[in-house]
RNA sequence: GCUGAUGUGGCGCAACGGCAGCGCAACUGAUUUGUAAUCAGUAGGUUGGGGGUUCAAAUCCCCCCAUCAGCUCCA
């Protein structure tokens, strides 16, 4: 007797039928044993095929690997294209694959599907599941695959594209055939935990000249207990949601009449994002940089210099306003708002000769700026047409070139990790169309590189992802459940110096070019408050909540000695609010605690009499008496 | 911008060709309360906007606007 083990490859390994999963470890190695499939009940290894036999008493044993994961989804994608098939026999598919917690297939039908028609779908699978249908590998020559995908026009463009010397691979489970590379599941009864989730459009092959087709996304995973915590993970995503709590907390509004995309602050997230500001700014002035602010539009001429007006035009707000002195004559001249502050801030350093001596400058700017976004892409405070960015540019010397790059990322680091933010970093190279010699792309993105080594920053290189004008270093950073955003964006850029002919007198009197760092930390101010919304699930840090604490007088009579303590609270910079309101304490409390306030004071005879405050921390609740005094400490 | 869906008092929802309703919030009054919601009453709507079909439109059709899920984009 043997047992059949499935490698991540799509091959079998045969081991004797009372192998552990150590001999596996041991014969195919460690790594390649965490994403084998097979079954397990206690050390032992199961065949799969008796796994299928007995569903109830054993595990896969690789059920928590990302590449069996992967081949899980996959193939569960098929077995959705086979029911999809069966139901639609019209069907032309294109392409199905894995993704980070599931699968999609991108599917061309003649009728448009509903969220209603996925429950029908589903009932197809669970059935083909329960057949336990077999997925058949098979290799066929490229003739032989124009022939099997003849009625699937797709499929046809993807064959054209395989080289020619090599060999096919196809994989048929029930009646589905499908142009796959594989690898698979040996049965469609491996898949216990699946859902459909989402439709959508997708455009066929990612491209926006192309027809777009129906996409069907779904999750599936070994065990229904890992689906269900899944889908509750989304829950909890949505319950976090920042246009719901910033609705919710007062932070922020939409008005249609507005305008999409322009987001409205009201006084706490204004508040909010000030405290974001001073607390920002205060470290920025200790670390060298210059505060300098500049307009919010330039005359046409200056985005002409830049390549704006070319390159960014469709994403810009444009207007004509008259001017009878306008340069060329005319009675009108152009005028954009601005996209980005680096024109500003390149102005202000070429206004007078520079000296060596003079660098690095490291001008910095909360620079809001506005750009034409699709009206398909706004999304609360995370993709807004107006934004405001912790912008700075730094202007330096080759030889000072690391130095500042070492230096942003210590302030990143400063940054991410008072808000128990973990990140990670990725390194974007020279893209195909892109300005700048290769000499200084290489020296550029060595340094980038070299920085993140000094500073112990693990990195990934996306090769070829980086802007035109230069390399770049993108920060994402991870939310409390697992998410993670792109935020703080440190790049070189060779465009702005090239353009404008930013120069310094070196030390032996020649004329030199500066090197031009563009970072930012928070991205868009309002976009940071977003995911710390999400993050903190609305419950910001007591220093940054708009109201720290909320004193409650439990009857009329309280009412003088609370607006003392408000008073004295207020004089020592504590962010403090009356609950005025005639309601009983109780609600007082709850709305208090809705809104998020870290401390609620509650004062009745005994702490008008004492001077005390009867402290209520919104997260571990009563925290009993204090003096006054040792309240303000707390903060 | 593209595909699909959705817009009903401030918020959350119902009514789905036949009298626009409920809860919370708001307002008024009573209650003066010890840590997550006291009671009663009152008011609030050209159903996102415009056009059309119909005896009759929140409901069906068309065009805009906004929102949502994706795609594409993200200098």
């Amino acid at each position: 007797m043997s047992l059949k083990v499935w490698l991540p490859d799509g091959t079998q390994k045969e081991l004797p039928s009372d192998s552990t999963i150590a001999d596996l470890a041991a014969s195919i190695g460690s790594g390649l044993a965490k994403a084998a499939l097979a079954g397990k009940r206690g050390g032992q290894l199961v065949d799969l095929d008796t796994c299928l036999q007995n569903d109830d008493v054993v595990e896969i044993i690789t059920e928590r690997s990302p590449e069996a994961l992967d081949i899980l989804r996959h193939s569960t994608a098929h077995i959705m294209a086979e029911a999809v098939l069966e139901l639609y026999p019209n069907a032309q598919f294109g392409i199905g694959p894995a993704i980070e917690d599931g699968f999609y297939y991108d599917i061309e039908l003649d009728k448009s599907l509903s969220i209603d028609d996925l429950a029908a779908i589903e009932a197809v699978m669970e059935r083909l599941i329960t057949e336990k249908q077999s997925f058949a590998r098979d290799e066929v020559s490229k003739e032989r695959a124009y022939e099997i995908f003849a009625d699937q026009p797709l499929k046809l463009e993807l064959i054209d594209e395989l080289p020619v010397e090599e060999a096919i691979s196809v994989y048929q489970q029930g009646s589905f055939i499908d142009l796959c590379r594989g690898p698979h599941l040996p049965s469609t009864g491996l898949s216990k935990a699946f859902k459909l989730t989402k439709l959508a459009g997708a455009y066929w092959r990612g491209s926006s000249e192309r027809p777009m087709l129906q996409r069907i996304y779904g999750t599936a995973w070994f065990k229904k207990a890992d689906l269900d915590e899944y889908l509750s993970q989304i829950e909890e995503a949505e319950k976090r949601d920042h246009r719901k709590l910033g609705r919710e907390l007062g932070f922020y509004m939409m008005d249609e009449r507005a305008g999409a995309g322009l987001p409205l602050y009201q006084p706490k997230g204004a508040r909010v994002i000030r405290i974001l500001q001073e607390w920002l700014r205060r470290d920025l002035y200790e670390r060298g940089y210059e505060e300098v602010i500049t307009p919010h539009m330039y005359n046409a001429e200056v985005w002409k210099v830049s390549g704006h007006y070319d390159f960014y035009h469709d994403n810009m707000y444009f207007f004509e306003i008259d001017e009878s002195e306008a340069k060329d004559g005319s009675k009108t001249s152009e005028y954009a708002v601005k996209p980005m502050n680096c024109p500003g801030h390149v102005l202000i350093y070429a206004n007078h000769l520079r000296s060596y001596r003079e660098l690095p400058i490291r001008y910095f700017e909360f620079g809001t700026v506005y750009r034409h976004e699709l009206s398909g892409v706004v999304h609360g405070l995370l993709r807004a047409r107006g934004f405001t960015q912790d912008d700075a540019h730094i202007f330096c010397r080759s030889d000072q070139l690391l130095g500042e790059i070492i230096d942003i990322l210590k302030l990143i680091d400063h940054i991410m990790t008072t808000f128990e933010f973990t990140y990670s970093a990725e390194i974007s190279t020279q893209p195909s169309k892109s300005i700048g010699g290769k000499d200084k792309w290489d020296f550029a993105t060595e340094q980038l590189r070299a920085a993140c080594e000094a500073h112990g920053l693990s990195y990934e290189i996306n090769e070829g992802d980086g802007a035109f004008y230069g390399p770049k270093i993108d920060i994402m950073v991870k939310d409390a459940i697992g998410r993670t955003w792109q935020c703080s964006t440190v790049q070189i850029d060779f465009n702005f110096p090239e353009r404008f002919d930013l120069s310094y007198r070196s030390s032996d009197n020649s004329s030199e070019q500066p090197w031009m760092i563009h970072r930012a930390i928070f991205g868009s101010i309002e976009r940071f408050l977003g995911i710390l919304i999400e993050h903190y699930a609305g419950a910001l840090p007591a220093w940054l909540a708009p109201v720290q604490a909320v004193i409650i007088p439990i009857a009329d009579r309280h009412a003088d000695y609370a607006l003392q303590v408000e008073a004295a609270l207020k004089a020592a910079g504590i962010r403090a609010e009356t609950a005025a309101q005639k309601e009983p304490m109780k609600v007082k409390v709850a709305l208090a605690q809705q809104q998020q306030v870290p401390y609620m004071l509650v004062v009745g005879d005994k702490e008008s009499e004492e001077g005390s405050v009867s402290v209520r921390e919104r997260r571990s609740g009563d925290l009993g008496a204090m003096m006054l005094e040792d309240f303000k400490a707390l903060l």
